[in-house]
DNA sequence: TACAAAAACTAATAATCGTTAGTTTTGTAA
DNA sequence: TTACAAAACTAACGATTATTAGTTTTTGTA
């Protein structure tokens, strides 16, 4: 049993997993071919089909693994005793954890679910659908407890998710800010705003 | 002369990128076949090279041309007398109108850059570049005429591009909220928070 | 050391890709 | 009506794709 990969209890499909995710956010799912991916675990391309059924099975579960990641997330933070505006600070921050800590997966998943096929890309579009919803339904208890401002549930639920998403970009800037800045400065522009 | 399209002055190949910028947001850029390019303008692939000289240059007129627009936008706006609020504002707003009159370009744009070969890839960079920067000095001087509170001016502007670039989720749910909500309520989070 | 399974290999498949060459059709202007 | 150019076509190219089949090598275990 030639090991292509050892450590860490990580099992080889974890790692053609790994490797695929990087390449996928690297030159696009569609542009990324299994005999680059091959090369970068040091075999042929045919060899990749010992470990995975197909290439769009690695998509697949590096998205739905990603949407099932942010969802048991949600999943604890409403079973907490904090207030609105906690919990949206919580799963804030947990985004840009999510960000920084699992980087290629999360580029994908956002990037690339357009090239899932049917029924999964239904399916992965009804999490996200799921998650944007009980954002919102946060949002306007928020609203009703006073906690917030009378802000449109849908539009803050888009500007926050986009702003974080956009962390990407920060990916190739890390020098500018240090990550605890940039988690304090993000969270306190969406919900304190920049205007003094 | 035979025309696939006629109206409002504008050329043949004028619609060949506009077709093609909606297969590429559609598709992909990767994905996206000339021969479907052909099938929705109701020719075959081959005469579509009386137009255009090659599928990279579809991608690079549509990405260059959007790069320039925003760039334009901005050299307009600092040469104004408005405060520092209103200049980000105004950029804000021009953002969002820009997502709404050009979603496909601004999305093939956004998405599809990394498709670009060199030297046009490191073109593109650095107009991305110099944008960015040049709203961050925006922001400085902000912060220096205490206008703004004092937070760090990468982080605001990626917190502002990124949020203004989420509205292509918008565009699948219009029926939600109005443009003139949506802009009016994104525009407020991003300078003055949600928190009551 | 022998055996079995895991994991690598080579060779080849059918499909699709962007693009070129060469030819025919179409439309306009003289 | 004739002539020319624009714009369509067909046929085909070489390259690349994901994947399969079949075979050999490697490896852990008995």
């Amino acid at each position: 049993m030639a090991k292509i990969y050892s450590g860490k209890h990580i099992t080889k499909k974890e790692v053609v997993i790994e490797k695929a995710a990087f390449l996928f956010k690297t030159k696009g799912y569609s542009a990324a071919s299994m005999r680059e991916l091959a090369v970068t675990l040091g075999i042929e391309a045919p060899s990749l089909y010992n470990y995975i059924g197909s290439k769009s099975e690695l998509l697949q579960t590096i998205c739905i693994k990603m949407a099932t990641a942010f969802t048991v997330n949600l999943d604890i933070v409403e079973n907490t005793s904090k207030s609105i505006v906690e919990k949206i600070e919580t799963i804030i921050r947990f985004h840009i954890q999510m960000m920084m800590n699992n980087f290629n997966e999360v580029f994908v998943a956002n990037h690339e679910w357009k090239h899932l096929k049917e029924p999964l890309l239904s399916n992965f579009l009804n999490l996200r659908r799921n998650y944007e919803k009980r954002l919102m339904i946060l949002i306007e208890a928020g609203v009703e407890k006073k906690e917030l401002k009378n802000i449109n549930p849908y539009v803050t639920v888009l500007t926050i998710l986009s702003a974080v998403r956009g962390l990407e970009f920060w990916h190739g800037h890390k020098k500018n800010v240090t990550q605890q800045v940039l988690e304090n400065d993000m969270v306190n522009q969406l919900l304190n705003g920049i205007i003094h």
